[in-house]
DNA sequence: CTGAAAGCGCTTACAG
DNA sequence: CTGAAAGCGCTTACAG
C-alpha cells in the first residue's frame, strides 16, 4: 500500500468521472437519498469502492452547517478526569453517537476559558456541549443558555433555568439507603451530608428525613459534609463525639457519598465502632473506592451510563431542532449490597 | 443577548466590508501574518471585535487540509475506561494540544471497527492518532503505519515496527521496587509477574531480575499473573503454596500491577502473613486501588499526565512534518511509599 | 503591503 | 430520476 498522506484523497468529482455521472449523483448515494436508480446507484457505489473514496467532512460541514461533532465539558480539576464516573459518561454517549457519525470532543473549562466553549460552538466546530460536573458558581450554563447554543446538564442546575438535564432521583437513592438499613435492624440512623447548597446535597438529604419518617424513627443525627474523604473523616468525628454526648447511639449510618464514607470508616473503627457489627454503613455513588475499601461498601448506584446515553440523544435532538422546549429526564438509583451494611 | 444560533454567523466578508477593507487582509490579521500595516490591522481587529467574527474552521479545514483535531484511541473494553489512567492521559494531552487550537476526538475501535479510526483520518476529521492500551494482536497500529497516517503509541509495540511511541522505563521501575524492598531489609525476595506475551510484562521481570542479581539475592521465587485482580490473588496463592514445599519464605514481593496486588493482600493475609510486618509489598502503576486497598500500597508510578503531554507534542510534531523519521522516548519512574511496604 | 480571483470538496435548490 | 450551477467561508499564490 502506497502512502494514503501523500496521494491526495480521492474526491467526488473523481468518482463521478469514474462511474460516469455527475458529482450530486454520487453525492445523494453517498447520502442514501432514495430517488436513486438501481442500476445507477450501484454503478457508483462500484465506483466508490474500486476508488476508495471517502468524503471530506470539512466540505460537507462547510454546506451543512453541522460540525459532526459534540463537546463533553468538565471542570479544569484533576479530581474530575481521575474520577471513574467521567470514563462511564464516555463510555454511554459513545454508542449512541458514533453511528450517527458524531464526534465526541473533550475539552475542560480552564480558568476563565468559558468564553473558548462559547467560541467552539459559534465558530461551528461543536454543534453542542454536554456538561457535566457543574457547580453553582458555573458561568457556563448560562452562558449557553443565552446564546442560545444546544446544552445538556449532567445534573439538574443549581438555580432553576430554562435548560435540559438529566439526573438521577437523588431523594429515592437516599430512600433506598435508608430501607435497606431498617431492613438489616437499624433502628437509629445518622447521616453524613453532602454540601447542603449543592442539590444534590439537598436532595440525599431530604430523601433521608422523609425515609425516616415514613419508618417512624427517632430523629436522626445529621452531619453535614463536603463530598470529600477529609469532609467524611471529620464529619465521622463529629458524629461519634455527639453520640457520646447525647448518649444515645446510633447503628446505621447513611454517607452521601462514597468518597465520604472511606474517610469515615477509619473514624468509625478507631472509636471501637465494627462495621457491620456495631453500626451499618450505605455509601452513594458506587465509585471504585466503594470496591476497594474495607469493607467493600453497600452504596446507591446511578445508571450512569444510561444517563449518558440519554444525555446524548436530548443534545442530538435540540442540534436537530433548537426551537424544541427543553425538557429532563430523572433515572431510578438502585442499591448495590456490599459487605458494609 | 439575542439567538446567536439563529442569526447567521458573521463571516470574513463581514469584516472585511466593515473594515473596508479586502477578505484576504482580514484573513492575514486573523491568522497573525506580519506584513499587515499597523494601522490597518487596528481597523480590522476592531471590525472583528465590533461584529463578534469568530473563523469558520470547517472552511478553513477545506483549505488548510487540516482537521485542527487529534484522536484519543482506546480500545473497546469498559475496563479501560473506568481506568483512571485514561483520565491522566487526558489531563496531560489537553494543556499541549489546546493552545494550539486543536482539538482532543475520543474514540473506542469497537469489534471490527479499526477501519473506522483510518477513515476518520482519510477523511480528514483527524490529523493523527494516539494509541493507548493496545495489545498484541491489535492490527490497528500496523494499519495505521501502512497508511501512513500520524500515530503515538503509549508503549513500545509489542512486536518492533517503525512507529513514534513513549514509554515509561519499566525495568528501571522493577529495579526501583527491588531497591527499596532490600533498603527495608528483604532478603528473599519473589515476584508476580504480568503477562509474559506482554512488553510491561516481559520488562518488568527482566527489570526485577537484574535489580536481583545487582544485590546478590538468591534466586527469588517467579509466578507469572495477567495484570488483573483475580490473576494476582491466583499467583500469591500459588507463592504461598511454593513457600510452603520449598521450605523458603519470602521477605519481600514485587507485584507487577496494582491490581493484581489488590488480589494478592488478602490471600498474604489469610496465610497469616502480615503486610508489611512479615512480607513488604511493592505493587506498579500508583493506580487509584493502591491508594484504596489496605494497607496502601508502595508502588512504582509513571509519570503518565508527562508522557501524554509528549505523545501530543509528537503526534503534533509528525502532523506538521510526517516525512520526520519516528521516534521514541522513555521516561523514567518513580517510587511512591505508602504502609505496604 | 494589499486586493482580485481561484479553488478547497462538498450539498442542494432548480430545471428538465 | 438526473445534471448544471451556485454557494458554503475560508486561504493563498499571483499581480501590482
Amino acid at each position: 500500500m502506497k502512502a494514503d498522506v501523500d496521494r491526495r484523497p480521492v474526491t467526488l468529482e473523481e468518482v463521478a468521472r469514474v462511474a460516469g455521472v455527475s458529482r450530486a449523483t454520487v453525492s445523494r448515494v453517498v447520502n442514501g437519498v432514495a430517488t436513486v436508480d438501481r442500476e445507477l446507484r450501484q454503478v457508483v457505489e462500484k465506483a466508490i469502492s474500486t476508488t476508495g473514496y471517502t468524503p471530506n467532512r470539512a466540505a460537507r460541514s462547510l454546506v451543512t452547517r453541522r460540525a459532526g461533532a459534540i463537546g463533553l465539558v468538565l471542570p479544569d480539576e484533576g479530581r474530575t478526569l481521575h474520577d471513574p464516573y467521567f470514563g462511564r459518561v464516555v463510555a454511554g454517549v459513545l454508542p449512541v453517537i458514533r453511528p450517527l457519525g458524531v464526534q465526541l470532543v473533550l475539552t475542560t473549562t480552564d480558568p476563565g476559558g468559558h468564553r473558548e466553549v462559547v467560541d467552539d460552538v459559534r465558530q461551528r466546530r461543536l454543534d453542542g456541549v454536554i456538561l457535566i460536573h457543574t457547580h453553582g458558581a458555573d458561568p457556563l450554563p448560562r452562558l449557553l443558555i443565552e446564546s442560545n447554543l444546544p446544552v445538556v446538564l449532567a445534573a439538574r442546575p443549581v438555580r432553576p433555568m430554562p435548560i435540559t438535564y438529566v439526573d438521577v432521583d437523588q431523594a429515592a437513592g437516599a430512600g433506598l439507603a435508608v430501607d435497606h438499613l431498617v431492613a438489616r435492624g437499624c433502628r437509629r440512623v445518622a447521616t453524613i451530608t453532602g454540601p447542603l447548597d449543592a442539590p444534590a446535597g439537598q436532595d440525599r438529604l431530604r430523601g433521608f428525613r422523609e425515609a425516616v419518617a415514613r419508618h417512624g424513627l427517632p430523629e436522626p443525627l445529621v452531619v453535614e459534609g463536603d463530598f470529600s474523604r477529609e469532609g467524611g473523616a471529620a464529619a465521622a468525628r463529629e458524629l461519634v463525639a455527639a453520640e457520646g454526648r447525647a448518649g444515645e447511639g446510633f447503628d446505621g449510618l447513611f454517607v452521601a457519598s462514597d468518597l465520604m464514607a472511606t474517610g469515615a470508616l477509619p473514624v468509625l473503627r478507631n472509636h471501637g465502632l465494627r462495621v457491620p457489627e456495631d453500626v451499618k454503613v450505605v455509601g452513594f455513588d458506587d465509585s471504585s473506592p466503594a470496591v476497594e475499601c474495607d469493607p467493600p461498601l453497600t452504596t446507591v448506584r446511578q445508571p450512569v451510563e444510561d444517563m449518558a446515553a440519554e444525555m446524548a440523544r436530548l443534545l442530538v435532538e435540540r442540534v436537530e431542532r433548537p426551537d424544541r422546549p427543553v425538557s429532563s429526564v430523572v433515572f431510578a438509583p438502585t442499591l448495590v449490597v456490599r459487605r458494609s451494611g
